[in-house]
RNA sequence: CCGAGGGUAGCUCAGCGGUUAGAGCGGAGGACUCAUAAUCCUUUGGUCGUGGGUUCGAUCCCCACCCCUCGGACCA
């Protein structure tokens, strides 16, 4: 590899803070960060940037329906953020926040240039508004009965029944998702980034390898026609940076966050914008961006000509992947088919879904899919069966008969290791080409090798009629397991951590990979990792079906805005005392899977006895959550026959339903049974 | 409707501007016991989406068609 050591920028696109980090966005930070790791072991100078994207309407109207303002909302999501990026092992110098002064004042900068350079225009909009909540609704927040099919409730842009798109001013009876008023058309003025006069770098860009052919041919179409001016403006009320010298207008929050990027970096260096700009245009600096494949046209386009436009140089590279599938399926977000991180760190290992995400991922933007099956066969048969295995097989041996001494590897060793240390420039290719599927099968390719010349050796029975030639073999053994642990450690740093932990040698870069290790002795071996489960993988998948939709991006929660149900007629206290509410104790919560909303609820009522109930609180409550809780429900209520068998009763809870369901709990030395007045 | 990418063993994929098509996993049988439970050996298995064409010869080139995925057409 070249010895000139490369000045690296590398950033992952910024999660929206509206809500969790789930198993796709993974598929990013994973990717961008096993780069980042390959890079900085091959000793160039790396500085990995992200942040959240904590602007725009969708953050104001969640954070109000849950009673807070939007800082301390994109406050405790940032938390969030970095904790689950924190279990995947993603190593940011700086996760930063588009919510920032740097970015502020980095927004106030390329807003200047760009208008004195005359790339702002001003348009009058007309949009639908809310009468009530007072605010400019973007498409989403709109929903209406669809023009084409006449389905009803269906999202301003397109329908999900029949996929027709539209305009959400061809709605029929408008809605807005906010309050459930009817949107009025109002006119307001706009700004527009003008594109069009950027068309000739931004196309020259696409020729000099900013994207690859395949992107590149994509990004042609856009410029077959006229590039539209960009509407960079939003009313108030927004969250975001007020556009200065006007009043009520902010910058769409898509402005601010790639600006987010050199906000993080001047973060980063504990400095300035001024500082930021000074290290971007650094001559040798390349920056690269990974971006997931929807967001092309942004850093494609707008962001260059917005650091175009402020005198800034474009990035070197976009690094664009595709989209996640799980078991060959389409994650949709409002189907509730996807896991989020935090959930699968509480039942699998963070460091498995790192290796097998390296195993499918190329250069390509194609899409990957995460099936459960394969991801069981390669975690336990190449991870832990290849190539923890080597290891674990080998240092105990050495451990328990030689004690722990390493020594000379034996001469039978030394074609092996020679490829191994061979395979050294390819594996560095395939890296920095972001091959990951090529690596793994390399490696896994070196490690079958390894474990043969394990297997024909047979120190196990060798070191009863030559110790030392015995250690020589686990030597060897010992230094492949090194060698691939070196080439997998941006893939599984843990592990490899553990590995070099074990072998009792200092942390390895990728010049050690043909040094060798002295006659040393080494630790105790200890657990690396684990086969998957396939019980683990169902638990998830049964707690992930539970929760369903949680937090993200749909407009469902702003239904969840309190006090819209309206105050019952007076009723008398006979009338209430008809009802019946008792206290009881969850036996079992079993989510039904045929079943968007159920969950199959088993009560104990004390003397009353067992009652089945189903209860609508499965996007809510996971079943674990509820076993062996007291709950309040409806004791006298007919019996109901549902699509899933006969329902005994009601569970008490307020909310207005879907993942906005809550509980009544009753203080612990209340027993079931007991009547409720 | 338009565009792009893809359809290769049960699964995941590699290959290729032309000889008898590869790997891993899985299946079957065996071996071994050092492994935090795995490895090793043998073996099974494909008319390389369909139909044409070019050629001495095509999985690979050309044409048509089918299917899948993504994207565009509307919005960004």
């Amino acid at each position: 590899m070249a010895a000139v050591k490369r000045n690296l920028l590398v950033t992952s696109a910024l999660p929206y803070a509206n809500g969790a980090i789930h198993i796709g966005h993974l598929v990013e930070y994973i990717q961008t960060d096993i780069w980042v790791r390959f890079q900085r072991l091959m000793g160039n100078r790396v500085v990995y940037l992200c942040g959240d994207d904590a602007h725009g309407t969708p953050i104001m109207l969640r954070a109000r329906s849950e009673g807070l303002a939007p800082e301390q909302f994109i406050a405790r999501m940032n938390q969030e953020h970095r904790a689950d990026f924190a279990r995947f092992g993603v190593q940011f110098d700086c996760y930063y926040s588009t919510h920032s002064p740097e970015n502020e004042a980095l927004c106030h900068c390329f807003y200047e240039r760009l208008k004195t350079g005359g790339h702002i225009v001003h348009r009058d909009v007309e949009q639908f508004f809310d009468p009530v909540e007072n605010i400019f609704l973007p498409d989403r927040f709109i929903r209406g009965q669809c023009p084409a099919c006449k389905s009803p409730d269906q999202y301003g842009d397109s329908c999900e029944i029949c996929g027709k798109h539209y305009n959400p001013t061809d709605l029929l009876n408008p809605k807005s998702a906010v309050s459930g008023a009817v949107p009025e058309r109002r006119s307001s003025r706009h700004f527009f980034l003008r594109l069009e006069d950027f068309r000739e770098p931004l196309q020259k860009l696409l020729r000099t390898g900013l994207v690859d052919s395949v992107v590149a041919n994509k990004l042609e179409e856009w410029f077959g026609k006229e590039l539209k001016d960009w509407d960079i403006s939003r009313d108030a009320p927004f969250f975001g940076f007020p556009i200065p010298g006007e009043t009520d207008k902010y910058f769409y929050n898509w402005l601010d966050a790639p600006i987010g990027y050199l906000a993080a970096l001047a973060r980063h260096l504990g400095g300035s914008a001024a500082d930021a700009e000074e290290y971007w245009q650094m001559e040798d600096l390349e920056v690269h961006h990974f971006i997931g494949k929807d967001i092309i046209y942004f850093h494609a386009l707008f962001w260059p000509a917005m650091l175009l436009g402020a005198g800034l140089k474009p990035p070197k590279q976009l690094c664009v992947h595709g989209h996640l599938t799980i078991n060959g399926e389409k994650m949709s977000k409002s189907r509730g088919t996807f896991i989020n991180a935090a959930q699968y760190a509480r039942h699998l290992d963070p460091q498995w879904l790192r290796y097998y995400f390296a195993t499918r991922l190329s250069a390509l933007p194609a899409d990957i899919d995460l099936s459960f099956d394969d991801f069981c066969n390669r975690v336990n048969s190449e991870l832990v069966g290849k190539l923890v295995n080597l290891i674990s097989r080998a240092a105990p041996i050495l451990t328990r008969l030689l004690e722990g001494r390493t020594g000379i590897v034996t001469v039978e060793a030394l074609p092996l290791l020679n490829e191994f240390r061979a395979a050294e420039s390819a594996l560095a290719a395939d890296y920095d080409q972001r091959n990951f599927a090529a690596v793994t099968r390399r490696i896994c390719a070196l490690a079958d090798q390894a474990n043969k010349f394990v297997e024909n050796q047979a120190p196990w029975s060798l070191v009863k009629s030559d110790a030392e030639a015995a250690r020589g073999v686990l030597t060897a053994a010992l230094e492949c397991g090194r060698i691939l642990m070196i080439y997998l450690k941006p893939i599984i740093p843990d592990i490899a951590a553990s590995v070099e932990k074990c072998l009792n040698i200092r942390p390895q870069t990728w010049r050690d990979i043909q040094d060798s290790m002295p006659s040393h002795i080494i630790k105790q071996f200890e657990h690396l990792t684990g086969r998957v489960e396939e019980r683990k993988i169902q638990d998830m998948l049964n707690e992930n079906k539970a929760q369903a939709t949680p937090i993200i991006a749909s407009p469902a929660p702003a239904a969840a805005v309190a006090g819209t149900e309206p105050l019952a007629p007076e009723c008398s206290i006979e009338q209430f005392s008809t009802i019946d509410l008792r206290v009881a104790r969850v036996i079992r919560a079993e989510a039904l899977e045929a079943s968007d909303k159920l969950m199959k609820v088993e009560l104990d009522a004390g003397p009353l006895g067992k009652r089945t109930v189903l209860a609508g609180i499965k996007k809510a409550y996971l079943p674990e959550q509820l076993n062996g809780r007291l709950v309040i429900f409806c004791a006298n209520l007919a019996p109901r026959k549902m699509k899933f068998g006969t329902s005994e009763g009601m569970i008490l809870a307020s909310g207005p339903g879907g993942t906005e369901v809550f509980l009544l709990s009753v203080d612990e030395r209340a027993t079931p049974g007991q009547r409720v007045h």
